[in-house]
DNA sequence: CGCTGGCGTGAACGTTGTTCACGAACGCAG
DNA sequence: CTGCGTTCGTGAACAACGTTCACGCCAGCG
């Protein structure tokens, strides 16, 4: 059938149009009938596609989450270390969490756009599984330093751990993006960072 | 004039329809003619005392952060010392920071859509002087102690250590009421926050 | 060739926030 | 008291939105 082709087609195209609009305007600039008229198809289609924009978002939202990682793995990773962590090995676990927050106000400056999309989208919804998983997947990037540092920790308790880590650090980036005074919140991150991560 | 005080009396009638559907249902379950009906006036006539809705709802922010700062003045307020502090007296200070960051949890624990709609709105504009200056006169709540436990800071410095520390403890909390943890991250966040001050 | 079933279509619907021409009500001069 | 002008609330109307659904085209089979 050329049918799937082209639904999987209109499926990526209108996800492209999605982004773009959300990259160059905001969230609130993704129009469905600005959709249909940039990938060139009729305004009942997308929802032949999507049940609704929300889950276009939520698509849009999930490449942002994947172009994140790809800003994330070009920090390097710390080795694992086997038994009890030298004191050196803690510095570099504590090294590699500055470098993830750092790359995350990085990010977060690059595309302020899609950044705030993350967070501006789910205020009322409740997530998919498949989104959710993605999330924790992300996580464990956190997780992966915090083993060296607390191995005492249950994985439970560590994944607690990791996202109070995360969203201290969102709080921080968030309230830099707005005043725009990223220039100056750099070190200050990086000094806040390394102070929470001494617990 | 009667007229003077008939628009008095739909301005805090309209304050107060809107503060009670945010607080019932959320932001978005503000609408321009279920607020007419509420208060027995026109549609139109909503336009005749307020801009927008916009501005409506900066009225009840308003509002929220008043009621926030009755919570906050409720937490026993730290003497000022004269010349360097003592240990003592720095204690107290951190103490009065971490009572600070609880009372933030709690008020937003008890007034969960009001909390959310001070920071689901303003995303897009710009904010108003006079919803800024009250902004910065909350800081100064958490200004105080800093003075004490940080005298070395210039004014600028203390402000932004002041939103820097904010920003963390409201992502914490933000993720916190997102979680449905709070049993849990109450001590969490104590601990955080008595860590993040020992800058 | 004709029928039929599936599917893209865009007109239409229901809800928004916001505007604006109307008309009632009030004050004042004659 | 009457006539007129001004003011101001009014709600019908507008524009824009997400979403739906009855229509009609076209492919595939008998």
């Amino acid at each position: 059938m050329r049918n799937d082709e082209r639904r999987e087609w209109l499926r990526a195209a209108l996800i492209d149009a999605a982004e773009a609009a959300i990259a160059a305007e905001g969230l609130s600039a993704l129009k469905a009938r600005d959709l249909a008229r940039d990938v060139g198809c009729a305004l009942g289609t997308i929802y032949t596609v999507f049940p609704d924009l929300d889950a276009l978002i939520l698509r849009v939202n999930l490449r942002t989450l994947a172009l994140f990682e790809r800003a994330i793995t070009a920090v390097p990773i710390a080795p694992e270390p086997e038994g009890k962590a030298t004191p050196a090995e803690r510095d570099t676990a504590v090294e590699t969490l500055v470098r993830l927050a750092v790359a995350y106000l990085h990010f977060a400056a690059e595309h302020p756009a899609r950044w705030r999309a993350l967070f501006q989208h789910r205020v009322t919804h409740a997530l998919p599984d498949w989104y959710l998983v993605e999330q924790v997947r992300l996580f464990r990037y956190i997780e992966a330093p915090l083993r060296v540092l607390r191995p005492d920790l249950r994985d439970r308790e560590r994944a607690l751990l990791a996202r109070s880590l995360f969203s201290a650090t969102h709080g921080l980036v968030s309230l830099g993006l707005d005043e725009k005074l990223m220039v100056l919140s750099e070190p200050v991150l990086r000094g806040q960072i390394e102070i929470v991560v001494g617990a």
